[in-house]
DNA sequence: ATGTCAAGTTGCACTTGA
């Protein structure tokens, strides 16, 4: 069963892109992010016509989340509970949807930057955090596979395997230790980074910014993440980025990171 | 030093966010 995440920065720019990723790649669920669209002027009909369930949680011109999948989707949540687990009122930011498809509970979510910091933004990021950790805690009691997807908007280490220049983003917010620490939360609770599993040690950057030939020179970052629970690590088989997308004209800024795991 | 892109709008040139 192969999950991906891709933060596609923007759906209908990027729909032929999409389409002919998912007839290559032909994942069982993908995780997009940044879709920048609404629900109702989602492409949807295009992307349903090859076959594909489609779920959106969507706003108006940023954000975005959805979930492509080749197989049934059920029990869709839209948007990150508050810490309590009750609706968070007041977040109005469209950044998650989790739903089943094949006994596997799937997350796509996209935390936010958190730049400038320090500000509110940055305060955003973290509280946000906090609430992602709550949540992926209350769902390790379902004993059974979840898998956290996303543009997780954090370097989880100060070396060149993450990050092609560390001291280039000692200050920003994707490198913080507040933005580290709730990612290794994470962690704590028992869940897997599904890439640091299989490939320990390497450059396995996931994201290049448009500006400054970053692409070219490869000038990238890892910041897109599954996280597995262990009932889903157990079966993990591979895991790795595809890096092919962001090699193509009119690419998004990211490319799909993918795991595989045993059916 | 600079280099980009997508979406939205009191729109065709700018702002915002990344």
């Amino acid at each position: 069963m192969k999950i991906a995440t891709f933060n596609i920065n923007g759906v209908k720019a990027r729909l032929p892109r999409l389409l002919e990723w998912l007839d290559t790649f032909q994942p069982d669920v993908a995780c997009l992010q940044e879709i920048k669209s609404v629900d109702e002027t989602f492409p949807r009909m295009e992307i349903e016509d090859k076959g594909w369930h489609v779920e959106t949680h969507g706003q108006k011109g940023f954000n975005g989340v959805a979930l492509i999948s080749r197989h049934p989707v059920t029990d869709i949540v839209r948007g990150l509970p508050a810490v309590d687990g009750g609706v968070a009122d007041g977040d109005d930011q469209s950044r998650y949807i989790e739903a089943t498809v094949m006994n596997v509970r799937v997350a796509s979510l996209y935390l936010p930057n958190g730049n400038p910091r320090p500000g509110p933004k940055f305060d955003y990021k973290l509280a946000w955090m906090d609430r992602l950790v709550a949540h992926a805690s209350r769902l390790l009691t379902v004993e059974r596979p979840v898998v956290l997807a996303g543009d997780y908007n954090v370097i989880p280490q100060d070396d060149t395997d993450d990050c092609h220049d560390p001291a280039a983003w000692v200050d920003d917010a994707l490198t913080q230790p507040e933005s580290r620490a709730r990612l290794r939360a994470l962690t704590h609770l028992g869940y897997l980074d599904a890439l640091r599993q299989i490939h320990p040690a390497g450059p396995k950057y996931s994201f290049w910014d448009y500006q400054r030939g970053a692409w070219a020179k490869d000038h990238g970052i890892r910041i897109d993440h599954l996280m597995l629970s262990p009932e889903a690590a157990d079966r993990l088989k591979g895991a790795d980025v595809d890096r092919i997308p962001r090699a193509q004209e009119k690419a998004s800024d990211h490319t799909p990171v993918w795991i595989d795991l045993a059916a």
